[in-house]
DNA sequence: TACATGATGCCCT
DNA sequence: GGGCATCATGTAG
């Protein structure tokens, strides 16, 4: 609340970005409470922001699928840092994926950001993407997947990879709207081989911008 | 230095 | 529903 004047986002209204602390906890926890918060990307050419809509959690021990399960190496040292940074990694060849560090410093955990809900600065995201609004079905393929999003708001490992998500100068952050999620629904993760059984993956229930299959409550 | 692999998306059938 | 592009990273040799 204190922040929010800051934030060029007056038609937003009322908003309060995310601190440290929010992220100071177990990946399971943040990637639940991070459901109906917005992503704001700041760009020469305007505000993108987006609503999160579907989230993974990855744990730093135990966790197979995790980056950071093998320990701790130049590509995932983010993730042992300290919490509310982007982890951005590059992967298929193709595409980049936002993470955020979560835990305390030395101990390695994060989030996927895995779909968005399109709020503001639609047009900008939709040509960088490269496709034609041409329905209104169309925005829907803006931001719903972890490779998509990421081109959508322009995130590259060179640009995003170790930034401050909590930083009150980052052009990368977090802001809660008051937005209420009414349901949320829990899934195994997708794309996955190694413990692709646990349910870690969070989206909000019957919401039309989560990726893959979005059935399941 | 070589090689296998991957937290994906797109296009084709 | 399935094949494939495409390359950074990590590990083996």
């Amino acid at each position: 609340m204190t922040k929010s004047s800051e934030l060029p986002m007056t038609s937003l209204g009322h908003v309060t970005p995310l601190k440290a602390e929010f992220f100071n906890r177990d990946p399971r926890q943040v990637a639940r409470a991070l459901l109906g918060k917005l992503l704001i990307r700041k760009t020469p050419s305007g505000i993108l922001v987006g609503r999160i809509v579907e989230t993974e959690a990855y744990l730093g021990q135990g966790d197979a699928a995790a980056h950071s399960a093998a320990g701790r190496t130049a590509r995932n040292s983010v993730l042992f840092g300290p919490p509310g940074h982007a982890y951005v990694y590059f992967i298929y060849g193709n595409h980049y994926c936002l993470n955020v560090s979560c835990l305390p410093d030395g101990v390695p955990g994060g989030v996927l950001f895995r779909a968005l809900e399109p709020v503001a600065g639609i047009q900008q995201m939709a040509k960088a993407r490269g496709i034609e609004l041409a329905r209104e079905s169309d925005v829907k393929k803006i931001s719903s997947g972890p490779g998509r999003l990421s081109e959508a708001l322009g995130i590259t490992r060179d640009r995003d990879n170790g930034k401050s998500l909590v930083s009150p100068r980052s052009d990368l952050r977090i802001v809660d709207d008051d937005y209420r999620v009414r349901r949320v629904a829990i899934t195994p993760r997708i794309g996955i081989v190694k413990s692709a059984e646990r349910p870690l993956r969070y989206f909000i229930a019957g919401n039309p911008f989560v990726s893959g299959r979005s059935r399941q409550d």
